[in-house]
DNA sequence: GGTCCCCGCGCG
DNA sequence: AAAGCGCGCGGGGACC
């Protein structure tokens, strides 16, 4: 650790001189990067009282803080001055501010993310400024942190309102672009990016526009089914409360009333030990003999689905549109696994049983709405890793037929070229699947498809029988978790499209087989989006939800896209199964209408 | 009054 | 031998 050179000037541009000393440092320096940060008056720059408070460049001799009301003029000079490459640390929320609010855009090709790279080259570890600045750079730095954090504090300042000028906040602001380089120079040791970050940048590009485009809303259905679940989900609150003095919203006052008023045994417990009252318990209320038990926990099943419709999607894609436009935040390396997550609002889980939620998005003006989903992607990646010969062969067989796999499945195992559709081993089928895609025991798999253990015992062991594969791959990358555990301190696992390294629990090594599986889904699925970039699509791009893409498009494109889609979403070289994808739509209402029953 | 965790439940 | 994976959100309730 060299530490930031002693001699490091840092200052605030708030007069004529200051801000030519700066543009001669810009101009008769020497350098390969730009240290870029920014202050902001909060978190969300699409808030109506969103303002940028500071712009910030820097290197490794010079940190320089520019009041944006004052000095914008001479912020924009510089930016538009250096045409070298700028390196950021969380270039995705600096990005967007300084194009929403200083009207500018920062070369895509020439920005670089110093977080990404991070979590690239250090996976699983923190990876904020601070963090990182502490334990690779100079643990001095965050001196400066302390100070102005008890300063505003102590007078009561937010970020919306602290003076510019105030001395640590100007020194704090200005020594973050030059931090910013440091941690450039430290993680660019090697001068090599991984692959991994080219995918990721990538997606960050094309997923930055997506928010700044933003996904239309019908305000006016919103509001009428917000008002209507309000009225039913306040009147049967009130409604269980005068009548029996119980608050259906409470799982404590819930369990309480089945069970000293009702005299419901409640059998099932949450982790923490307390009586649960979730579905599957309410489920089991409805097989009671008493009829007023299977009455009441009807209601309170039909209250919380309204009460969780109103609540989550209604009001808040009421809260948070400006002009019937969302624009939400995608974190495009959220999960450990390398899925992306959406939050303000989270689009990513709307209710898909029925189309009430979705009938909410609709197209852009005068376009349709279409959507391609990968199909089973997880599936087919696992029957790639497990190199089972039969599984693969019943995957082709399922994709020239235009079956359906699990169906599949069953006329192999069975020996039944007539296995149906309909056949009730193929829910078993499924299950068996899915439990092993996530890890689980058998008696999970026969509690999720709600049969007997014996059951489930059975079909699985059919299965084992049939792809041995499946259980040699599992057993094989438990063996490889447990040699890097000794030989390179932590088990991690690598996906297959790009080896980035995902960390595995210590004692959960059996989620490594999850693990690849979803984190090389979620690169497949990115590799996809900057394919149909590079064909031209992504600015009809809508919403991304983990294999699905929805776009909106004109009217008289949709022969053209569903060409685009099916080639840029399908990847079959190097594939032992291919990972195909359908397309749907268009539809010109809403993306409600791909989830109506007799669709 | 703010913050954090538990619980329940939505999606893939 | 056994182990369901990853997220976000809201209400309730404990705690300060």
């Amino acid at each position: 650790m060299k530490g930031i050179n002693p001699s490091t000037e840092f200052h605030l541009v708030n007069d004529i001189e200051t801000a030519w000393a700066m543009k001669r440092w810009l101009s008769e320096s020497r350098r390969d990067v730009i240290g870029l940060d920014t202050e902001t008056s909060g978190l969300n720059p699409y808030a109506p009282d969103a303002e940028l408070r500071m712009v910030q460049i820097g290197d490794r001799t010079a940190g320089w803080a520019i009041p944006w009301k004052e000095w914008g003029g001479v912020a924009l000079e510089v930016l538009n001055a250096w045409d070298g490459e700028w390196t950021l640390h969380n270039l995705a929320f600096d990005e967007k501010w300084l194009r929403i609010h200083a009207g500018w855009q920062i070369p895509w090709h020439k920005a670089h993310d110093t977080l990404i790279m991070y979590n690239m080259l250090y996976p699983g570890q923190p990876a904020s400024l601070k963090f990182i600045t502490d334990k690779h750079i100079d643990p001095r730095a965050s001196v400066g942190q302390k100070i102005l954090d008890e300063a505003m504090k102590k007078e009561g300042w937010g970020w919306h309102n602290i003076p510019t000028d105030f001395g640590p906040y100007a020194m704090y602001s200005a020594l973050d672009p030059v931090l910013a380089v440091h941690i450039w120079d430290f993680l660019r040791a090697d001068k090599k990016f991984p692959k991994s970050y080219d995918l990721e940048m990538s997606t960050l590009r094309i997923c930055s526009g997506m928010e700044d485009r933003g996904i239309n809303i019908d305000v006016d259905y919103c509001e009428q089914q917000r008002d209507k679940l309000n009225e039913y989900v306040e009147k049967s609150k009130k409604w269980a409360k005068d009548e029996y003095g119980v608050n259906i919203g409470s799982t404590q006052s819930l369990a309480a009333f089945y069970q000293n008023t009702l005299n419901a045994h409640i059998e099932k417990r949450t982790p923490g030990g307390a009586p649960s009252m979730d579905k599957e318990s309410l489920d089991n209320m409805l097989l009671s003999d008493d009829p007023s038990v299977v009455e009441f926990t009807k209601f309170v099943l039909n209250v919380r689905k309204a009460d969780k419709i109103r609540g989550s999607y209604f009001e808040n894609f009421l809260r948070d549109h400006t002009n019937g436009l969302l624009h939400p935040s995608i974190k495009t390396m959220r999960a450990v696994t390398g899925r992306m997550s959406i939050t303000d609002p989270a689009l990513q889980t709307l209710h898909s049983n029925d189309s009430i939620v979705r009938n909410a998005v609709v197209p852009r003006e005068g376009q349709v709405i279409m959507s391609s989903d990968l199909d089973q992607v997880e599936f087919r990646v696992f029957a790639h890793l497990s190199d089972d010969e039969a599984l693969i062969e019943t995957f082709k067989k399922a994709d020239d037929t235009g079956s359906d796999a699990f169906t599949e499945i069953g006329a192999q195992v069975y020996q039944e070229p007539n296995f149906q559709k309909s056949d009730p081993r193929r829910k078993l089928i499924k299950s068996t699947i899915y439990g092993k895609l996530y890890g689980s025991g058998i008696a999970k798999m026969a509690q999720t498809a709600g049969v007997p253990f014996e059951d489930m015992k059975k079909v699985s062991d059919d299965l084992n029988a049939a792809y041995p594969g499946m259980n040699r791959y599992a057993k094989e990358v438990e063996q490889i978790l447990s040699n890097r555990m000794a030989v390179e301190k932590y088990p991690y696992i690598e996906t297959v499209v790009t080896g980035r390294r995902v960390p595995v629990e210590e004692d959960r090594l059996y989620s490594g087989v999850n693990y690849t599986i979803q984190s090389s889904a979620a690169e497949i699925f990115k590799s996809n989006l900057v394919k149909l970039d590079a064909a031209g699509l992504s600015d009809n791009f809508v919403v991304p939800v983990h294999d699905e893409i929805i776009v909106s498009i004109d009217p008289g494109d949709v022969e053209e896209v569903k060409q685009i889609l099916r080639e840029n979403m399908t990847t079959s070289e190097g594939w032992a199964v291919p990972l195909s994808a359908d397309v749907e739509g268009p539809f010109a209402r809403s993306w409600g209408e791909k989830y109506e029953k007799n669709h």
